[in-house]
DNA sequence: TGATTTTATTTTATAAAATAACAAATTTGT
DNA sequence: ACAAATTTGTTATTTTATAAAATAAAATCA
């Protein structure tokens, strides 16, 4: 039995919004596997993909996980504070960013397609 | 015989060094075996951590790859710059960036230990 | 100096993350 | 309905990274 790419992307998304940390796509795989056994990591990284082109999803590069969108999917760049005690992500807006990133990238020419901020560091809880 | 992590690290940097490209983990691994064949993944690895926590060189996060560092080590907010066309790397000074770094994160009380900002898009001479 | 402890490094093996390549099904346009 | 194009699923493998055990160097002290 096959699935359309939209309605993985929607199962995958709320399995993401199930959980209040970030997952990586092993423990996105194993989540769906309890329902659909035989899913493979090919599919679950096809889907990822979709999810971060929309906006809808964001992956954490330096961790290797993924979490929901919690903001405007449109913004441009999103900014994701992990704590490194907690594993806790908060999603904030950057696009005030944006026009120092430029200043700094104009010199060279460089043409930016994509922005990745991430920050580590202790959220409020950990750091009292 | 053993070598000491210092002599380590500088025979990793400059390989690093020896390219305008940045380098996997494995990539690095393979060019030191050509001199010393039994060298393995745990020692570039280790190697890497110590150099990159020194600021001596940088992990590119997006793209699993590591660079030599070409600014001032103690700079705060290292931007990369990483052409998706011919795969080469410019670094920027980002510490104009802390300012609104810091703004964002300030609402929610999040403690900032270490900045990654990367940005992917086209270098003068792909965008040409 | 030489025995003993400590620390760092290497080795072996394996785990985790990601993708290539192919096969099968579905959609789309005629 | 049929052929072409696209999407989805499957299998196998590659790439990246680390755990754990073994070994060697350095440090400490009699």
């Amino acid at each position: 039995m096959r699935k359309r790419a939209a309605d993985r992307q929607n199962d995958i998304l709320s399995v993401l919004k199930g959980r209040d940390k970030p997952m990586t796509a092993y423990q996105i795989l194993e989540e769906l596997q309890s329902a659909e056994p035989d899913i493979a990591p090919p599919t679950v990284y096809r889907t990822l993909s979709a999810l971060t082109d929309q906006g809808r999803a964001h992956r954490l590069e330096s961790i290797k996980a993924f979490v929901p969108c919690r903001c405007a999917h449109a913004e441009s760049v999103p900014v994701l504070a992990i704590c490194e005690d907690c594993g806790s992500v908060e999603e904030h807006d950057g696009s005030k960013l944006l026009s120092k990133l430029t200043a700094l990238t104009n010199g060279s020419a460089f043409r930016a397609e994509r922005h990745i901020v991430e920050i580590h560091g202790q959220c409020r809880r950990c750091a009292a």
